[in-house]
DNA sequence: GTCTATATTCCGATAGAC
DNA sequence: GTCTATCGGAATATAGAC
């Protein structure tokens, strides 16, 4: 039983991620789901908030999922976390980041804000996940923790951009390479 | 003496580095120019004219440039190379790829082809300049050229988005560990 | 080549009935 | 919680004068 809220929270998180923000509009919304635009400000008084809560969501979303890693070995939760953006790849999207970030200027304040915690939140992660795997010795890799994170994220954020725009999974074989590097 | 016409692209590819294609209208252009946005349509009669002829006249400037390097030892192309996207972080901007690919199905066909040329010709570019300093020993990397050209292109690409996000500049960073891997 | 004026469409948002 | 109806504004685009 998906309520109203949730289905407009699910198919923004579509738009945001195949069209863009300022690409989609609530006619995209309130068509597919047979309501009107005025149930979705219902839910979410403006876009910004839609938009933020879609970021939000998202937020949440991988820090239950990467709690249930948490018992796993390094190596097996940073093999979970790339298989989020192999899943992206095969839906044809691109990552939360991948897609709002490069128009943060226009974004409304409460999205930036969303988005600059999405973003630090991913790296911390990754950052304290290699780093235990480092120090552990089950995990071997140039550089700090911190480089690595940064390289870990960045190369799963761009290979689901250049896949799609050379319309080729570029994202395979960057997981692949990035596992080896571990 | 800059041309109007000129001064309509070089601002709109200002713009759609730092907002976004969807995120501009033609006031942005007409108003700090003094004009009216009848004039940007005398120019440009669509915005997917205008969007289309910006990326064009990225791609032709990096033919130009990449020309200009084309007797430079294949290091220091590739420093040239990327020295085009820490001179972007400077200013705040993102690549034109990193602004406008994960909008891609969403642009008009005419800049989806656009797009599509531009980052094939820099994969393209890459690759040939890595496969010359390998197979003439001044450049050592692991994998193929085209695997390390991938990894040149979208380690600055993202590395430009995030700094956006996270308002710290990663892209030096970024650059200097590129250079030492080859 | 640039202007004024206008056409058209679409968008986000609100008020009030049910 | 969802609807109908509507508002106000902004956007792209065109016609025709200069």
């Amino acid at each position: 039983m998906t309520s109203t809220k949730q289905q407009i929270l699910a198919l923004a998180e579509q738009l945001i991620r195949t069209k863009g923000y300022h690409a989609f509009s609530y006619k995209d919304i309130s068509t597919p789901l047979g309501i009107k635009n005025a149930a979705i400000h219902y839910h979410f008084p403006s876009k910004a908030d839609l938009g933020a809560a879609v970021i939000e969501h998202n937020r949440t979303e991988f820090q239950k999922a990467s709690q249930h890693w948490g018992a796993l070995s390094p190596r097996q939760q940073v093999e979970h976390f790339i298989d989020i953006y192999t899943r992206s790849q095969n839906r044809g999207w691109v990552c939360v980041m991948g897609a709002l970030g490069p128009a943060y200027p226009s974004l409304p304040p409460t999205m930036q804000d969303q988005l600059r915690l999405m973003g630090q939140e991913l790296l911390d992660w990754a950052e304290a996940v290699l780093s235990k795997g480092k120090t552990t010795g089950t995990l071997d890799f140039e550089g700090t923790p911190q480089q690595q994170a940064h390289i870990l994220v960045n190369a799963l954020l761009s290979s689901l951009i250049t896949s799609r725009v050379l319309q080729r999974d570029y994202t395979s074989s960057v997981a692949e390479g990035l596992l080896q590097q571990l």
